[in-house]
DNA sequence: GAGTGGTCTAGACCACCTC
DNA sequence: AGGTGGTCTAGACCACTCG
């Protein structure tokens, strides 16, 4: 008896939060502007700072805000549309290809990665690392795995700095039958997150890519990028052009 | 003069809480046990239960845990690959396609759809809301918008039983000439929180795709997938057999 | 050195599930 | 009723950036 309960479900603070915050972005700020700090924030309203910092979190999850330790909190840009996988199936260094090589070293591949290719535990892979940069801003970083069996015809001397392109050349002397991908969400790792200037732990999206020849797995890839700032495209179709961010508004009923 | 510090980066507490259970997870566990609670583990390592709780955060994001209220964490099976868009461009609702419709109805599009769609924010389409259920659990919720204009040959009078069917197979006429989509990290609504039995801002993986007939956008859908159990799958083979989730040790040089 | 976001603590209470 | 994870607080200190 008592109480009566009209409001049935009570919303978490921090998840009306975020959809004040939301508005206010949408309404009162520009693209790149800065916000105000995290204890001013709390302060207008009238929360602890960590419950100000869960709705931040999940804006900039959500691509809506960008956070750097040392400088402030500014209004992040629309996701921008990276293609992945395009129609006409190509091998990776062919053409102009978006990415550009860091290193490559020739060494026994991860067993994850083993099993990917269908190789033994103990088998050389020749592993190239890939950066790829969209609008002056790195978007991901990748490591190519290549079988050492898959590029017999590649000469013994090389120096590091043709020991990619020459890997490459000779992949590119088969013929592709085709290519599978998956998609899933990651944490950043130490070493990615330097790359993709974000903190360890950053959210991701990883890219597993197979490439097939001879029946085979060729060669196989695991592509890193950011999850905050980049939609991934895939299909015949170049860059979709939305508006942006996900649907809002989509009820119907 | 001063404390010299070799120790260059002291990675924080979390951060090498991740891997230490990481490595009791791979040891020590099964797949579905039940770990000891929160308060416990926190306990036992040492640290305060936020700074437990953000390393069991990042673990359940990368789908090695699972946590549900009022009963506990249990380690996560290894993510399910989920076929999304097959080599053969088919009309969604054709042939056996994994999903199953849970409701229709005729409205206006919201303003980011319409986009899409390239129609006029006031006009009408018909949205098909479907699920889409894997080895007994649901990992995707979509919406499927359908304008007017592209399925003329509607019969005006519709139960709202025959609704979703006769659009589909009004739309399943019009010769599909392609298809397209985009994938990009978001959080759950509540709405489809719940239809994913997950608590909002859960993080999903938003799939927007578009079909075209006609040298238009026939119909476009906006589907949900669960980020934490789901790794999607692209491209001409079947569903990749990888041991489970994002490599570890892929580090080469 | 001042200001920012990132990490961490030690509590408290709430919503949910199971017995 | 008792136990679980989810939310929230009010502090503290640290790592980083910049003027």
């Amino acid at each position: 008896m008592g109480t009566t309960q009209l409001e049935a479900v009570q919303e978490p603070k921090y998840w009306h939060l975020k959809t004040v915050l939301i508005d206010a972005l949408d309404s009162e700020f520009e693209v790149g502007e800065i916000l105000p700090n995290e204890r001013d924030l709390a302060a207008r309203f009238g929360v602890a700072r960590a419950t100000l910092r869960q709705a931040l979190e999940q804006l900039e999850l959500e691509g809506r805000l960008q956070r750097r330790r040392g400088v402030g909190t500014t209004v992040a840009p629309p996701r921008m549309g990276v293609a992945v996988g395009p129609s006409a199936n190509v091998w990776p260094g062919a053409g102009r290809d978006a990415w550009h090589t860091i290193g490559c070293v020739e060494a026994v591949a991860p067993a994850p990665i083993a099993a990917v290719l269908g190789t033994a535990a103990d088998e050389a892979v020749h592993t190239i690392h890939r950066e790829r940069v969209m609008q002056g801003q790195p978007v991901a970083t990748e490591l190519l795995y290549v079988p050492a069996a898959s590029v017999p015809g590649l000469s013994p001397m090389l120096t590091p700095a043709s020991h990619a392109p020459a890997v490459l050349r000779e992949l590119h002397t088969l013929e592709l039958d085709g290519e599978d991908r998956a998609v899933e969400l990651g944490s950043a790792r130490a070493e990615d997150a330097k790359h993709l200037d974000r903190l360890p732990g950053a959210p991701v999206l990883v890219v597993t890519s197979r490439y097939f020849a001879g029946g085979r797995v060729a060669a196989a890839s695991v592509a890193t990028y950011r999850a905050d700032t980049c939609r991934l495209t895939f299909g015949d179709s170049g860059t979709v052009e939305v508006t942006h961010h996900q649907a809002e508004g989509r009820r119907a009923s």
